[in-house]
DNA sequence: AGAGCTAAGTGATGGAAATCACAAGGGTGG
DNA sequence: CCACCCTTGTGATTTCCATCACTTAGCTCT
């Protein structure tokens, strides 16, 4: 199901970029020397609702989805974490149990960090301690808009423009393009905006048709970003 | 409008509840000496989403409305935060804008803690930047349970149910009772559950008819936690 | 006390979207 | 290459709730 890696923080290219992972030298050491390198297939659920949370999850490559469900079996995406979060933190910190559910929705690498040595860490490197509450703060914000998403657009086609519009907006600043790759369901569109998997078929096609996205398999281009933003009423 | 105080941190009663608060004796001084004790009547509103984020303001007492609102005038209420919280921690953090504004419900007492200030105290007290982790960590879970309280119930009834709910377990942590005291107007409930005033004022009464909840002024009292708990399908 | 305001209660109605039901792609594996 | 499954596309129907339009209740202020 996985194995482990030999390669290091100082080594991954992206160890600038994150929060959690920009650390200083000792700090980084401690945490290589602490956690261990996986790799996790497409698919896997790193952990569940409702878990005991015994350690957290440095997510270094791949993108994760994070859900929750009813017990009636209606799901929500809160959203998607990319490179630099670090998954169960919020649980691990707050001594509860894991609210949210996450799995792979690609191959991912990961350290895997357990919740003793993650305190440790804290308290030795003041840092470190620093680091996570901006990674938390930067998931706090996330799980805002997430709320705002769903709670201020007034009719489903809003929510899907507010969250298209969030997709480029994070595209366009790190790629400098308003296409993104769609790697999620319409069903998954529906759990990310409160709708249902039909009106989110009809209210793509509806975009296209109005000349506001383009599709090509994957990819989804926003040509008309202000009318979207009207939409979305966000 | 507002006035200092002289209290100080060692003195305030709370001060072994709040992750933020209990910090060791050096980092209480520090931030003592470091911060301003206001006072804000009711309706003050400390800062509006898109602010600049100078300062964040550490609530001592009383309660503060975090919102949110699309400029169609839609508004989300996101929390009602209680002592404890740490006003704009997540956007002092970010290095962002405030994402939501935050009102004072009922007269508050706060600390306001200038941005600077604040990198200070957790750059030299690690268990300062620990405290702020684990306060941005129920922030987080806080924000969580909204996206959660607005997604998953299939029905207004539900998400109210599920408020309803929310509010009578912290009561229960608290105060070992089931009577909590309703400060917000059914309008302000509306924009907690994302649904209408009418909606909420007839879900209630429906509640009420059915023996769910008794209400007697602002005190209301669940009856029946279960069956509301079936209502509200989280 | 009455004016004036905000909050709460209630009925009627229209419409948007959930739900149901089924057809049509499109890829995978036997 | 056919069978199967998953995803997408689309129509028909129905239900629920937002909205509108009032009334009633409770407050504060003059």
């Amino acid at each position: 199901m996985s194995h482990c890696l030999s390669s290091t923080c100082p080594d991954c290219p992206m160890h600038q970029k994150h929060a959690f992972c920009n650390l200083p030298e000792d700090a980084r050491a401690f945490l290589a020397a602490n956690s261990v390198a996986m790799e996790y297939p497409r698919g896997t659920v790193v952990f569940r609702e409702g878990d005991r949370c015994d350690a957290v999850v440095v997510l270094c490559s791949g993108k994760m989805k994070i859900s929750a469900s009813s017990r009636e079996g209606r799901r929500m995406i809160l959203r998607i974490a990319g490179g630099g979060s670090v998954l169960g933190l919020s649980a691990a910190l707050a001594e509860k149990t894991h609210e949210a559910t996450a799995e792979a929705l690609e191959p991912c690498r990961v350290r895997v960090l357990r919740k003793r040595s993650l305190e440790e860490l804290m308290e030795q490197y003041p840092q470190a301690a620093v680091a996570a509450a901006k990674t938390l703060a930067d998931e706090y914000r996330a799980a805002f808009e997430e709320a705002r998403r769903i709670a201020l657009p007034e009719s489903p086609a809003g929510r899907l423009a507010c969250l298209l519009l969030d997709w480029v907006g994070r595209e366009r600043e790190d790629h400098r393009t308003d296409t993104i790759t769609m790697s999620l369901t319409h069903d998954e569109l529906a759990s990310m905006t409160a709708t249902s998997r039909e009106t989110v078929t009809r209210t793509l096609s509806r975009f296209r048709k109005d000349g506001l996205i383009q599709m090509r398999g994957v990819s989804l281009t926003v040509l008309q970003p202000q009318v979207l933003h009207q939409i979305s009423a966000c």
